[in-house]
Parts: C-alpha cells; structure tokens; sequence
DNA sequence: TTCGTCATACGAAAATAGTCGTATATTCGA
DNA sequence: TCGAATATACGACTATTTTCGTATGACGAA
C-alpha cells in the first residue's frame, strides 16, 4: 500500500506536493523557486515547510549529500481522491453529482473537447 | 452581486454553513443539534462559531429575539464553485476532468442512474 | 587560507482554528 | 416569587499552521 495512514496535508503542503508530483525528485531550492513564481515566501519557509512534511512522511528524502534530495512519499492519486471524498461529503452533502456539474460548468477551468470524451466513456462504462 | 467577498470558510464553518443551507434558517440551538449527530462538541462551541461566521459576514443573525435566528450570507452554489476552483488549482494542477474522473470514480460515493443521465445531459449540451 | 555563498537545523513569533468555562440575562412553570 | 433551564457574551487556553531570524557548517574561487 502506497499510504497506509490517511494524511492530511495542509494547503502549503499541498502546494508543495504538486511540484513534488510535477518533478518527481527535487531540491528544496527548486521547489522554492517554483513556489516563488506565485508566491512571495521566504527560503527558510519552505525548507521548514519540507523538514516537517518529512517528519510526517508525507515526503521522503536523500541527505546522504549535502543538498538534500526530496520526493513525494504520498500516492498523487490516492491523496486526490481522499481529499475530494471529503470535499463532496463537506460542501457537496455527499454527492458527487453536484459537485461534477459545478466542475464541468466552471468557465473558467474549460475542458477540452479531448477531456470530454475522455469523462464520456468514463461515463459509459459507469452505466452499465 | 450574492456575496462581493473572497470568503474561504473553514471546515467547521463548512459544516454549519451545509445546515444553513438546508434549513434556510435556524437558531443555534437547532444547527448545534443536527451538529452533535456527527460530533461531539459543546453548544457554546458552535455559538462561538457561529458569531464569528456573523462578524465574518458568512452568515447573517436576526437578534431582534433573545433567541437569535441565522441563515447564511453566502450564497451555496457561488461558494462551492469557489472552492471547488481552488481544489483543481491545487490539487489538480488546474484541469477538471482529472477531477471529474476522480469524483465519478469514486466508490463510496456512487452515483445513482439518475446522476448519470444528468451529468450526461450536461456533458451533450458542453459538446456542443 | 579566507571569504562569500549556499545548505540545513532550530527556536520561536505570528496567525488561524477550535474549544470551552464562566458570567450574566431572560423566560417560564411550580 | 424563586429557581431551573436556556440564551448570549466574552475571554482565554490549546493546537496547528505558517513564517522567518539566526546559528552553524560545507564548498569553492581568488
């Protein structure tokens, strides 16, 4: 099992786990400066931010150098999916229904003509 | 305009705007009671909250009565599309169809035949 | 070797969230 | 009228999250 504990990651955490799935390995110097293109925070922070998701592990790393080497130790998927199964029961009253309309509705998230064919046959094999 | 503000309302903001939502109105006694079917928590607890939700402007209270009466300040479809734009930034690297794939994937949240044939219907009218 | 740069460690302040105890006021029935 | 039940107000304590300053050590170029 790739996560035997259900984590909870904060939004910083979060932010941090997507440029971890994005790259796969990185340092905490690579991730800062990604995180710096959107966000005006200090280099210690997320060195910090990265030090205690490793105390949690909800990342790993390699400190057999001096830079340390650092990976998600979280399923992309499985965190997905936890955490939108806790979204739908908290604002969506525990209907994925709604919430997949108000998701292909947004206007400003538009999917693609490939994406929706992608959730048709989905949608299709769901039927039957 | 429903609601000018950016609001992002916590978890246990969440849970009580959810009963708001669904009662229309209701006194603090009524949404600590539906509350403590899930929770455990004091009523002064959910009093606390539920003034603070006032003085945030997430919720509006008629204290004209010793028994005050709130209802929610934010309208729900608004807020959940707000959030629900939010998770597929942060979580889904801005693409809803993973979302979408992960919500109507998921197995404890099974969608009926009926949801199906609405998210159906939708999806035909966005194909267009 | 010496100094500037860059790395981690660590402590602790600041901000946010959630919890509840206690004070005080109102209401109403016995 | 008295007291139990119930209401709000409010302060404060706890926990968590986010932030960063400072210390310290390693590295490499001049």
């Amino acid at each position: 099992m790739s996560s035997p504990k259900l984590i909870k990651p904060t939004e910083s955490e979060l932010e941090i786990l997507q440029i971890l799935w994005a790259k796969g390995i990185a340092t905490v110097r690579e991730v800062h400066e990604e995180l710096a293109h959107t966000k005006d925070v200090g280099y210690t922070t997320t060195l910090k931010l990265m030090q205690i998701m490793n105390e949690k592990g909800i990342v790993k790393r390699d400190d057999s150098m001096r830079t340390h080497v650092y990976q998600a130790a979280v399923n992309k998927e499985r965190t997905q999916k936890h955490l939108l199964g806790k979204m739908i029961d908290n604002l969506f009253g525990g209907s994925p229904t709604q919430l997949v309309i108000q998701a292909l509705g947004d206007e400003s998230h538009k999917a693609s003509r490939e994406e929706l064919d992608k959730i048709q046959s989905l949608l299709d094999s769901l039927k039957k």
